[in-house]
DNA sequence: TAGATTGTTAATCGATTAACAATC
DNA sequence: TAGATTGTTAATCGATTAACAATC
């Protein structure tokens, strides 16, 4: 049972980029825009725009275009923003520091309720007005709070033993910045990665392709 | 002029992943792979992981398969991680402290030369063995070293003013940690984004879209 | 050699773009 | 009403999967 059915995930994709845009035209006092305008801002062709929306609902209106304010609210909506789904943090190191200061959780469908480390040095130090737990308290803390996603900020190796723990107790959803690959323990959980090293890499095949000398490869000996 | 030519975009993508893939088939001793069990590992087909690596050359042998050391140091290759690209750390927030102390760039094919920070107080703290530099500095910095690509961890709005200085110096590649789209301010850059906010916006839509009533929506009315 | 598995072409599937009738 | 712009269908383009001859 889904809340919408057969949404392609390139679709998905684009629909926080979308919510941005739509946030600044408000903020600059823009009102009403159409996908002829708002495709030439965004870099892309006004057919997808309507194409994205229309999965959803038709929100605009022939001649016109589309109220900025209420399209705003509407992917808003779609993304499930109004929700306020409670996630916890494991790891408190450097990155789960700055996923936890950084972050309008709020404002993202999410409330913050606990942060755990087993850095004893960590424990009960103060972020985000949370208090760091020691992790040998995840379960019996799970139990008593009702936990919707876990976000992993702990390196690799420490996981799979958290994630069956917490699979046990029935967290389904994770924001993953490790590099375990959650989706292929577990097949019914809902799992979206940030991989900073992937993007890093991919970042440097970028440069080194637009730079480098062409390789002798196969490829190259077919021109 | 490029070293691999037409490569789509969701190949590259996976090539990071199959490099963890084989790093990991390394660390177990394991020497040789088929694309058939590579696939049932990392969840694709094996003609996809074929084509994939066909793009680049034919680094596998009939009736063989692939040796995974070597296929582990083609994709190291193909991604540019031999280069050692200077790279510039702007911000030094616990989003840009964390990325500074978290990734090992040197793995990544760069090298981090400096940091810079516009807050007095950040100013002169030494992160990762270097010391944090005002960002007015970073004008006489970038004409002094080569700077190959510049890392925004900074706020949206303070990113037009350090892009433009960064753009006028010459510097063409950034790994964006902000909000601000810098593809469409400028037009030969070479880009690769990271927004948290969007990918915690897509978790919220998979788990609200999992749970939630259907939406009395077009789509649903058409069943 | 026989079996296995690649590299590569062909078929399918999906996503994007174009076109245009509907309509505000 | 006339002009503008949507919603939606059709056409195109691109990516994935299937099939199989080549070959180790």
């Amino acid at each position: 049972m889904h809340k919408y059915e057969n949404i392609a995930a390139p679709v998905i994709k684009r629909l926080p980029r979308y919510y941005r845009f739509l946030g600044e035209l408000m903020d600059n006092g823009i009102t009403r825009i159409s996908s002829k305008e708002l495709s030439s801002r965004m870099g892309l062709t006004a057919s997808q725009i309507r194409q994205d929306l229309n999965c959803f609902g038709g929100f605009g209106q022939q001649g016109y275009g589309y109220s900025v304010e209420g399209l705003y609210k509407e992917i808003g909506h779609i993304l499930g923003l109004d929700h306020n789904y409670n996630a916890i943090l494991i790891g408190a190191g450097n990155l789960g520091k700055a996923v936890a200061t950084h972050m309008s959780f709020e404002k993202r469908g999410f409330k913050l309720i606990g942060i755990f480390d087993n850095d004893p040095m960590k424990v009960g130090t103060v972020i985000r007005n949370i208090s760091v737990s020691d992790l040998n308290e995840l379960e019996s803390f799970c139990k008593d709070n009702h936990t919707d996603a876990a976000i992993f900020c702990v390196p690799k190796s420490a996981v799979p033993a958290i994630a069956d723990t917490l699979y046990g107790l029935g967290v389904r959803s994770f924001w993953n910045f490790s590099h375990y690959d959650l989706s292929i323990r577990y097949k019914d959980i809902i799992v979206e990665n940030v991989h900073l090293n992937d993007s890093l890499m991919i970042l440097c095949y970028k440069i080194s392709d637009a730079n480098d000398e062409p390789e002798n490869n196969k490829r190259k000996n077919k021109d």
